[in-house]
Parts: C-alpha cells; structure tokens; sequence
DNA sequence: ACTAAATATGCGCATATACTCATATAATTA
DNA sequence: TAATTATATGAGTATATGCGCATATTTAGT
C-alpha cells in the first residue's frame, strides 16, 4: 500500500473515532452504566446490580464503551473494575462525558440506577439472582 | 390507560430524548451535515453540493437532525433552509453541538466540505451533477 | 391551471446493532 | 491440580439503520 493510501486512512480516522464515540452514547444502556461510573468505579456484578441487568449484557456494553475510549479498566483480584478516566481521556470525550452528565439530571431511571448501586456488593454474578 | 402508566411514559420520555440526540451525532453525514450549517444556514442543495452526497440522502438526514432537536427548517420561496438553532435549543443539545465542534476541529474530512461549501450555490438538486 | 423546480418519502436491500443463551477464558481457592 | 468464581465472547435472532431509486408533495413562475 502506498504512503498515500495510508495517510488518506489516517485522515479518516479522527472522524471514526469521533462517530465511535457518539456511537457509544447513543443506547440507554450504556448512558446509564456511565453515569454510575460517574458516580463511583463498579466491576461488572456491581453494575448488573445497578441496572438490573444480565451478566453479558454489562459486559458487552462495558466493553463498547471502553473500546470507545471512554472507560478505562484494571484488574483487582478477581474482579475487573471499570472507571471514567476524566483526567486521562481525551478532552473531546470529556466534553461530551460532561454533557452528558448534566442532559441526564433529575432523570428517574438514572435515579433508580443510583439507589440499587447504593445495595450493590462486589460478589459474583453467579450470586446475582436475576 | 392509566394515570401511573403515563406517568411512567413521562419519566422515560426524557432519556429517550436523549438517546435519539445521541443517536442522531452517532453518524457521519450527519456530523458532516452540523458542522456546515455551524457555518452558515443551508438549503438542501448547497447540503447536497458541501457534502457531495445525494439529494434523498442530504434530505433525509437533515430530517433526522431536525426531529432530534438539533436543526430548524424555515421555508423561503421555493427552498427549506436549515439551521442550528444556537439560542432557541434545549441546553443539552447546544452542550453536545458545541462539543461535536470542538471535536471536528482541524477534521480533513470537514475541511473539504467547508471547502466545497463556499463555491456552493442555491441552484435546485436538478442542477447538481451528482 | 399547467409546467418546472425543490424537497420529502415509500420501498427494497445490505449491513449493523443489541440482546439471550451457552460456553470459553482467566484468576482464586481448596 | 481441581473446582469455583468473575468476566468475556461466539452463535443465533429480531430489529434498526443508511442508502439508492423512484415517486409524491409543495411551491414558483408563466
């Protein structure tokens, strides 16, 4: 491949990764796992708590939005905990975290998400009965 | 139906706002299409000529933007021209445009539209070789 | 009223997305 | 090392999305 051809996908990329992103907060689900990572950093049992949701279906969309850059991940034992990187991020995605952060005030679902985190316990799924 | 089950509707009513924003930004074209009539109001044609795209496609997600809050539409004579509605949209939305903003800037891709734009003229889609 | 022009939209197709279920992988503990 | 636990992921399915093509709709001008 030439060098042009390279440069011509370099060039497109800023743009994929822009629409990668906004890709990324466009579903529900993954605007309300993001607001309780912006609350307090959770492994996946913590946020199929929060949510009330299934086991994959956390993981999955814990791991569109860290490939999106906007969450970051670490392992602690067995666990693997997920946190908003606000300082380490990109300041376009800490732009649109915040904006985000503040179209979701007062909303009730969020709320609902925050009262269950506050029960939530770091203990497997397999103890999650849902 | 109920009261409750309304008020239910209600609640979820603003996350949905929400998701359909996002979902809206989520697409090149249609960040392509924003950040052009960032620039200046626009009319389907000069969208059609900035963007060299055709006249359904520039159409069609213009009306997506347009129903997700982000654009308003006044007819003037034989055209609709489409804006960004700085003043007049929900706060949120002016967070996220002025996020998407920042985020494009320097874009290559947006260059070449900002380029076309200015040699864009207000002659109908039939008078665009596409 | 008739024609032309500008924009919107129904339809079909190809692709992308989000979910569940089942299973694989990786770390912990007995 | 074997069993258990926490997370990731492949497969399958239902639905959503984006596009082009053709056509409908609305306005302008004669």
């Amino acid at each position: 491949m030439s060098i042009c051809a390279y440069l011509v996908i370099a060039l497109k990329e800023a743009m994929r990764n822009l629409t990668k992103t906004m890709n990324a907060l466009s579903d529900e689900t993954r605007l309300r796992i993001l607001r309780v990572l912006l609350e307090k950093e959770c492994c996946v049992c913590e946020i199929m708590q929060a949510l009330d949701i299934s086991q994959s279906r956390a993981s999955r969309n814990l791991g569109i939005l860290r490939e999106a850059g906007l969450l970051r991940a670490r392992r602690d034992g067995a666990w693997i905990v997920y946190s908003v990187d606000k300082e380490g991020m990109q300041e376009y995605l800490s732009d649109m975290v915040k904006a985000i952060r503040k179209a979701l005030e007062g909303n009730q679902v969020v709320a609902l998400d925050l009262e269950r985190l506050k029960t939530a316990v770091r203990v497997g799924p397999s103890r999650v009965n849902h």
